[in-house]
DNA sequence: TCTGGGGTCCTAGGACCC
DNA sequence: TCTGGGGTCCTAGGACCC
């Protein structure tokens, strides 16, 4: 059931890394600026406002970025920042409201139908938010406002930048009409390009074709997203908690013939970080997938499920080194270029901790237990790095430390609960 | 001189069970 | 005479989002 008003929010921090660097380095106001990438490698994390006019984009190689705009500056990007300032500006969402959804460093969603007695409309409720957000922390931001969430986060990207647009009931097929597809949450260029092949560009011409052949183009699940859309029957509601399904990690390397050493130190070093992340939190998962990218960019997974949830950094390492090679020789000759180990199915943990004996028991010790033996090494292990820092033990493949084209302070970011 | 790293969700086919 | 229909789980691939 709708709420009855505009009452829910979306509040998007403006080209957010670019912003935080022209906020902490005045000389880089009002230029073209880029985080991360450099015109010989790497990719473009974030763009200033500055440099989108050119077409630099998130997500673009940096050489590229390079030739679309040659004054454009690149950053190395403050990664610590980002989280102080993103977390500061969630401070101030939770001051109008407790019900806030965030779902990624730099964005929100608010349901502020319990706050308009204390706060007023929502349009009043978003100006406060923005000048808020501009005067204390020192950055732009856009909200948008309207009925439903879908609709709510797509007036944020028209409010787009540094505006607050507020969708009033009533007016909602007035506003959408002639939006482009590319708009919708969840069409992105490959059913925007389908779309295009139909006629379709703008989401009024989409909701006067037949549903059927919405559903046909773009799967029933989209469809149904739509269509409920287009009649203004989101369901989603603002939840202020999410629980993981996922843990994984992923490192590109420089293209190469796979070689038995390399791939399992590249493993062994992604094993590593996800079941270190997966204890820290106390879970453990059932399914193992293994993502492998090929020379030409074509990628295979390949994943098992296991009887019983696993941890442990040598389980995951000797599973995850079965996956890779079913897909590598599938694929052989080949070249590899990313590696990706990552673990779903979770459960909690931390009452038992089986660990599945992928192994005989070890020759040296008759009557270990090999699950018994790999839990106590990775509590040391997490012990030590607890109290001497993530660097103390563990090693860097070789094949890796060239190859570390985004800083580790960007994974820490990205893997950050949110 | 070819493209990061963290995720979510959907689809389709096959195995398996009752 | 080979054979229903529904449900669940697993696997691989793919689109999408930040």
């Amino acid at each position: 059931m709708p709420a009855h008003g505009a009452t829910i929010l979306h509040a998007d921090l403006d080209a957010f890394y670019a912003s935080v660097e022209q906020l902490l380095d005045p000389a880089l106001r009002g230029r073209p600026i880029a985080v991360g990438g450099g015109p010989r490698g790497g990719v473009v994390l974030a763009a200033s406002y500055e440099a989108k006019v050119h077409g630099v984009q998130g997500g673009m190689p940096g050489w590229r970025a390079a030739r679309l705009c040659p004054e454009l500056v690149f950053v190395r990007g403050h990664f610590g920042e980002y989280q102080r300032l993103g977390d500061a500006v969630m401070a101030v969402l939770a001051d109008v409201t407790p019900t806030v959804e965030r779902i990624s460093i730099d964005e929100a969603f608010l349901d502020v139908s319990g706050a308009t007695h204390l706060f007023g409309s929502p349009e009043a409720i978003g100006t406060r938010i923005r000048e808020r957000v501009r005067a204390d922390v020192g950055l732009p931001i856009s909200v948008g406002a309207a009925r439903t969430k879908h609709l709510a986060k797509i007036a944020s990207q028209v409010a787009k930048p540094d505006g607050l647009v507020v969708v009033a009931p009533g007016t909602e097929r007035a506003f959408l009409d002639p939006l482009p597809v590319g708009l919708i949450w969840g069409v992105g260029p490959v059913n925007e390009q389908r779309l295009a092949d139909l006629g379709i560009r703008t989401i009024g011409e989409l909701t006067r074709t037949p549903s059927s052949a919405v559903e046909r183009i773009l799967g029933q699940a989209v469809g149904h997203k739509l269509s409920a859309m287009a009649h203004d029957e989101d369901p989603r509601r603002v939840v202020t908690t999410r629980r993981a399904r996922s843990v994984g990690a992923q490192s590109a390397l420089s293209r190469r013939h796979p070689e038995a050493a390399d791939v399992r130190a590249v493993l062994a070093h992604l094993s590593d970080r996800v079941s270190r992340r997966l204890r820290a939190k106390g879970h453990a998962g059932r399914t193992v997938t293994v993502a492998v990218r090929f020379a030409g960019m074509r990628r295979a997974t390949r994943s098992l499920t296991l009887p019983v949830p696993v941890a442990a950094t040598l389980t995951l390492t000797e599973v995850a080194e079965r996956l890779a090679w079913s897909a590598i020789e599938d694929a052989a000759p080949c070249e590899i270029t990313l590696l990706g180990v990552s673990v779903s199915n979770l459960a909690d943990q931390r009452a038992i901790q089986l660990e599945l004996d992928l192994d005989p028991p070890d020759p040296w010790r008759p009557g270990s237990a090999p699950g018994a033996a790999r839990r106590a090494v990775d509590a040391s292990m997490d012990a030590i790095r607890t109290r001497f820092g993530g660097d103390a033990v563990g090693y860097l493949p070789v094949v890796l430390r060239r190859d570390g084209v985004v800083p580790d302070e960007f994974r820490e970011l990205a893997e950050h609960d949110l």
